[in-house]
DNA sequence: CCTGATCCGTAGAGTCCCTACCTATGAAGT
DNA sequence: ACTTCATAGGTAGGGACTCTACGGATCAGG
């Protein structure tokens, strides 16, 4: 998988793992490894400036929890998080369609 | 439409609109937008350094062909051009699979 | 001759992700 | 006690790609 394929999806793959519940920051990225069957394999130099920068958007809320003296940042999504998963969802339907115009759209012979 | 949304997909989407025979980058530019239900509208500063890149990659080649006194370049796909344009198509299968994985693998309560 | 439309192309900037590295805690081995 | 590994969070710098803005050339119409 081209990592630069990623561009612009991120965010919608961020604010869709914490959609289920609040994680912490390796955890979201285990569970994106999980849900995408392997493909996904982000380091964590992309992951913690994009949740900085979904939180400075106001899409995340993090709080530190002290877990058995460890402290872990968990995020979860904001009512603006919630509204943003939604808008990139409806924004991922519409990319596909018109890439998929264009990528199914040669000649098709069989089809005529 | 992001902008950003398109890296890495830019490659595929003009092997794909050569696919159908040989363009002129203009035409490319239009048979983008018919394609893809008006969706896709590249400049022509993105179209014609990508397409250079896929030139020199060997993937199209093209043709000074004067029309009317007009030079126009004209390009088409290579052999290794249709090879990538078939890998492209799966990388892209392969690429939304990954993704909706994602967006789709969230708690979905009815589904159990 | 002059304007607008068509067509090709370049230069520079900006964004975003990745590689590489650093810090810290707790458990386990020696 | 000391070292190593696994977990966990984070930063700095670079590189690749696309966009905005602009420039040049040819043909049709007036």
């Amino acid at each position: 998988m081209k990592s630069d394929a990623l561009r612009g999806h991120l965010d919608a793959l961020l604010l869709a793992t914490l959609d289920g519940g609040q994680l912490h920051g390796y955890a979201i990225i285990e569970a994106l490894q999980k849900r995408s069957g392997g493909a996904l394999d982000l380091p964590t130099g992309t992951v913690y400036p994009a949740l900085r920068r979904l939180e400075t958007a106001g899409l995340v809320a993090s709080e530190w929890s002290t877990v058995g003296g460890r402290q872990r940042r968990t995020y979860r999504l904001t009512k603006a998080g919630h509204r943003a998963l939604a808008a990139e969802r409806t924004a991922w339907r519409e990319f596909t369609t018109a890439i998929e115009g264009v990528l199914g759209g040669g000649p098709w012979p069989a089809q005529a």
